[in-house]
DNA sequence: CGAAGGGTTGAAGGAAATCAATCCGAGTGG
DNA sequence: CCACTCGGATTGATTTCCTTCAACCCTTCG
């Protein structure tokens, strides 16, 4: 796990080439990005008021751990699309070699006479789905039985509410299939996070979280799991220079 | 990792309660279902023609490598959507518990007045990004060093066609990055693999595939990084006992 | 030419898989 | 009621694999 000091984030160089594809693209608005190796395209945390689909070259998309270890979760190639997350963006996209993008705006997607609004539309239950799909990714990024299985439990008492007690209502073989460990060490681990008393076993299908802290510690997160956001509001593209 | 020998699929008994909710939920029609602990909702390779948002339960995904180790990709609880595949479901889904699901068609989404097909509209942008997400999922599910880059690189080779050559464009720090190891690990075995001559490695930024059918055994799968379509193309709901 | 960054390779230590035994609770049947 | 079985879970001992630490190679660039 490489430790990356600084994201160098050069000036941004953008040629725009903003326009509307009636026909071609479904009548979406959406605006040709360009982007050099290296560069940043969008943060972890921004609110996720883009998506952005590669015409040509490699992206990926990262998250940093407190420790300051990174993670990627994907690449991007040509024809794939990325940032569509549901309210802020989980992790951040950096272009791995020189690329092109099309970047579509979340509210240009669900409007139209008589749309929801984006956050209530149809559109929400499949940016729900790519949640999903992210919030587990992340959990696999993780390197030790410790950690991934922090994590895990993390993500789960994200869905109990407040409460400090988790139902398990899954066997330890599917927690072990899903963490990618076998049902040994993942028992082990349960033990051995009992014992340093950052939870308390409840049965087989119940733990209480005694020591929310650590176990973000453990899990190398901010909190509980949701990523703070530390980006701006601002819609309009953070640090670009239109080239019009 | 647990070898499940046969996943006893009985017979399907379900609620059901058809209607449209106008208002509620965007007049997009959908299905309330209830299935039983253990119960299968949909298989891996199946049309994905349908999905699913859990009012009550836990619901999993799952997919299963050829020695028949058992991969889990996700637990779905009250609110969480599953089944939102491009094309054919890439993991089968089951019930941990008993379950209360709604079932939409993706038929009734995109359809509409003027609206595109399903497989050419917009709505399929999402799709491509959920899919995204659920490759690298799955790759990550692999246990060993060695069957993750081979996983790896099968998805790759899936990018760029038929070509036996695959360009890598990032760095052997990205690829730990991603796959959760470290260079060193990644650097050891990509030269095994081509001391076992499954690859030849060019230079920093691309590999020749030399047994493509090799890397899908280290791999634990059947093809190129595509399951294969088992499931039938039927509309109607297979195996459904209606319970008008 | 020398420095720097990425990549490869070797040796040693540690974490998880594997092999193996035991425990525990639920369900069953005598 | 108790013995028995069965599946899931826990725990211990050993082996395997990955990480870590370290050194070196190669290419690039000033």
């Amino acid at each position: 796990m490489e430790h990356v000091s600084e994201n160098g984030r050069q000036k941004m160089q953008l040629a725009e080439n903003s326009r509307r594809l009636f026909g071609i693209k479904q009548a979406i608005r959406c605006t040709s990005l360009k982007f050099h190796a290296g560069q940043m395209i969008f943060e972890e945390g921004q609110r996720a008021n883009r998506w952005y689909e590669v015409l040509h070259g490699t992206v990926r998309t990262c998250r940093f751990h407190i420790d300051g270890s990174r993670h990627l979760t994907g690449f991007y190639f040509a024809g794939d699309v990325f940032g569509a997350d549901y309210g802020q963006y989980g992790a951040a996209a950096e272009a791995v070699t020189d690329v092109d993008v099309l970047c579509y705006r979340v509210g240009d997607f669900s409007s139209g006479p008589g749309a929801p609004p984006p956050e209530d539309g149809k559109l929400s239950i499949l940016f729900r789905a790519i949640n999903c799909a992210q919030r587990y990714q992340y959990i696999m990024g993780h390197r030790t039985a410790h950690e991934r299985l922090a994590a895990f439990l993390l993500c789960l008492k994200q869905q109990e509410g407040r409460s400090s007690f988790i139902r398990l209502p899954m066997s330890r073989s599917d927690i072990a299939d899903f963490l990618g460990l076998t049902i040994h060490t993942v028992s082990r681990t349960f033990t051995e996070l009992a014992r340093r008393e950052l939870i308390k076993i409840d049965g087989r299908n119940g733990v209480f979280i005694l020591d929310h802290r650590g176990l973000c510690d453990l899990a190398g997160e901010e909190d509980g799991g949701v990523p703070p956001a530390i980006g701006g509001d601002s819609d309009d593209y953070p640090g670009a220079l239109s080239a019009a």
